[in-house]
DNA sequence: AATCTGTCTCAAGACGGC
DNA sequence: AAATCTTGAGACAGATT
DNA sequence: GCCGTCC
């Protein structure tokens, strides 16, 4: 569940951590993608009515390809260079979180069967989006199909998160696309999202700065990961009566959990018995992660004939629909080639803002290194909007 | 009276033709 | 031995200061 | 913009 109530908090007080940008300004951007969270989305809402999904002809579901194989195709007509990342095996101090999750699936698989039998259709939609698993084959068959696309793919030691926020370090990508915000906790520079909103919604990007979000609110990296842990994680529970307001009030006051520990009243705010909140730090602070070095990202082009014999012939895709999409990823290559301004294709010049055009001359100079954006600070910080609630 | 926490509920895509 | 692992936001009641 | 369709 990420950290609770921290976006909230944020921007009560690190307002100037938080910045919103147009989906365009991601051209040319490459953007680190939790893999697992879209295939849930994609597994519960693609082609639903009922507990039906979309399937080929084995019975075998399909939502997540098709839902894949769409937002991607629109992430690189954008000019947005994606990587996935896939979970790997989850930290055994998650162990507590997932259970409880599990038991409420349980719950409403039950809840489930109840509702088909009394022919209740509303409530057996409801319940069968709640009881949705992905499975790894499906998550490798995503996997697969990112590959097929050109679009680099990994699979995670462990957090998918984690690997995504190491790799935003390491200045291989611009920013991690996601809307979990533990990618903060585990310090990626950049966090972005609504990355992937409708077109039609017209949500603007929403920014998190990690420096800045440590800065705002006056904390070391270390404070930082202890109000994450206090405010409410997946790996610990947190103290009875303290939630996020509370939690930053008592850093800034104390300045660790072990200070405010020895300083707090613990009859009155019962810390969990056998607290593992040092177990916890460590996994914010040390994640295991992928080796990211030596990595070179590439992004080639779509494999046509792999993903008609993968999509259309295992599948039961339309072949004509899948063929359409390549040539459009083609096209938006090409495009990405030959022209250096691409943004001229997203409206009159003068609309578009001139630290567009800065940051894209800059890119294209430092090349296919791969540190594009670490040692950049973003220079148009001065026109964030604040978000009130 | 105002603030904060804990719990429970909900909702989670995208294209193209009209 | 076999099978797994995604989230935020808002409403509201009740406790606390 | 709404609605049927994607597999």
């Amino acid at each position: 569940m990420g950290i609770k109530g921290l976006t909230a908090l944020l921007s009560e007080n690190a307002p100037g951590a938080m910045r919103e940008q147009k989906f365009t300004s991601y051209l040319d951007r490459r953007v680190a993608i939790d893999a697992s969270m879209h295939i849930y989305q994609f597994m519960i809402a693609v082609g639903r009515t009922g507990e039906q999904t979309l399937t080929n002809e084995a019975g075998e579901v399909t939502s997540h390809l098709q839902g894949m194989l769409m937002r991607t195709s629109r992430m690189l007509e954008a000019g947005i260079k994606p990587v996935y990342v896939f979970d790997g095996k989850p930290p055994t101090m998650k162990g507590g979180e997932l259970a409880k999750r599990k038991d409420k699936r349980e719950e409403a698989e039950a809840a489930l069967k109840a509702a088909r039998e009394a022919g209740n259709q509303e409530e057996v939609e409801k319940l069968s989006k709640r009881t949705v698993r992905v499975s790894k084959e499906q998550s490798m068959e995503v996997m697969k199909l990112a590959q097929l696309l050109g679009i680099p793919a990994f699979e995670a030691p462990c957090e998918a998160e984690a690997t995504c926020a190491a790799m935003c370090k390491a200045g291989l990508v611009w920013a991690v696309g996601t809307e979990d915000m533990d990618t903060l906790t585990f310090a990626a520079p950049r966090v972005a999202r609504n990355l992937m909103a409708p077109k039609s919604a017209e949500k603007p990007v929403l920014e998190f700065d990690y420096e800045k979000t440590i800065a705002g609110l006056g904390l070391t990296a270390d404070q930082f990961i202890d109000l994450c842990i206090l405010c409410g994680c997946d790996y610990t529970d947190t103290i009875r009566g303290v939630g996020p307001k509370t939690a930053l009030k008592l850093i800034k006051e104390h300045g660790s959990i072990e200070k405010i520990l020895e300083a707090i009243d613990t009859e009155k705010y019962p810390p969990p018995k056998d607290w593992e909140f040092a177990g916890a730090r460590e996994l914010f602070k040390n994640p295991e992660v992928m080796d990211v070095s030596g990595i070179n990202l590439s992004w080639k082009a779509p494999d046509e004939e792999g993903l008609v014999e993968f999509l259309v012939k295992e599948k039961q895709f339309q072949e004509d629909r899948v063929r359409g999409v390549c040539a459009r990823i083609r096209k938006a290559r090409q495009g990405a080639a030959s022209q250096n301004r691409l943004e001229s294709f997203f409206g009159p010049p003068k609309i578009i803002s001139s630290t567009i055009g800065k940051r894209k001359v800059e890119e294209t100079k430092s090349g296919k290194g791969s540190k594009a954006g670490l040692n950049k600070k973003s220079k148009g910080v001065s026109g964030y909007k604040s978000k009130k609630t």
